[in-house]
DNA sequence: TGCCTTCCTGCAAGTTTTCGCATTAAGGAT
DNA sequence: ATCCTTAATGCGAAAACTTGCAGGAAGGCA
């Protein structure tokens, strides 16, 4: 969950944004709040780093992140959820009864990635999927 | 995207919901309302079939109907999108560009989720997936 | 360093979605 | 058909999220 701050923030300028202090606060939140944190998770911890930085800032900034790449939104049971886009992409399986969560083996989504791909014709560009199901122990 | 009424209430009812001229009201609207229909279309639909029926209970009824799983949710770019459930669960893939969609194969699709369920052991129980990609044309 | 352009922020107002509570009505039982 | 229990609705208020605008700051350039 921790980020090369100076890499992150280069994308930013590199995109055209402008770095600011409000921005890195959010971003540090995100590394933070941890995977799939929802956003109310994300102002708590921005709160604390900065309690003056207005909730608008933070969705603002997310929507700027999630824009360049930065940061990797998901959905999970309705709700959007955020963090930190990693090198590898990853997904998971959910379940739908108790909510517990698996990631998935990079190669099995990949192949099927790949056959979509050469199907469609598609470039596939999916980071975080989440696929609902049930698991073992609670069938 | 018409549905048999008559059988939807049935269900409904056997569920332990009770059926109501409102909820009938929001049902048929999602019906009129067609795939991947964003809550904007549906409240529209709505207020034709019954201007007095108040938005909460829109929301309300269509929390219900994906409980029961008369109705479908699905993400689609961030939003939520709402369709009656057919028989046949099905998947599409969406240009992050254009914005269009393909319906993608069924055999594709359940292959790759029969894999995941002999893996991991998951009952996959996923009605409507939209993955993101680049189409060809907009590559 | 200091200026200048333009983007970003905070604020306040607006919109969307949720929630609590009193009233109404569904549907089972008599 | 009527009563009774309790879930569902509508309303108003609150919470969550978005937007417009004026002031402030980032960052390019001299």
């Amino acid at each position: 969950m921790s980020h090369n701050q100076l890499n992150y923030l280069e994308e930013l300028h590199a995109a055209g944004y402008r770095v600011t202090s409000q921005r890195q606060a959010v971003l540090d939140a995100v590394c933070a709040a941890g995977s799939h944190a929802p956003i109310e998770k994300i102002l708590l911890h921005v709160s604390k780093l900065d309690p003056s930085l207005n909730a608008s800032t933070v969705y603002r900034s997310l929507a700027v992140f999630v824009e360049t790449g930065l940061v990797v939104m998901a959905m999970d049971q309705g709700r959007k959820v955020y963090e930190i886009a990693n090198t590898q992409p990853h997904h998971h399986l959910r379940c739908r009864v108790c909510g517990s969560m698996v990631t998935l083996n990079a190669a099995t989504t990949s192949s099927f990635f790949e056959q979509l791909a050469s199907s469609y014709a598609y470039k596939i560009d999916m980071d975080h999927l989440v696929i609902d199901g049930i698991c073992k122990s609670c069938q």
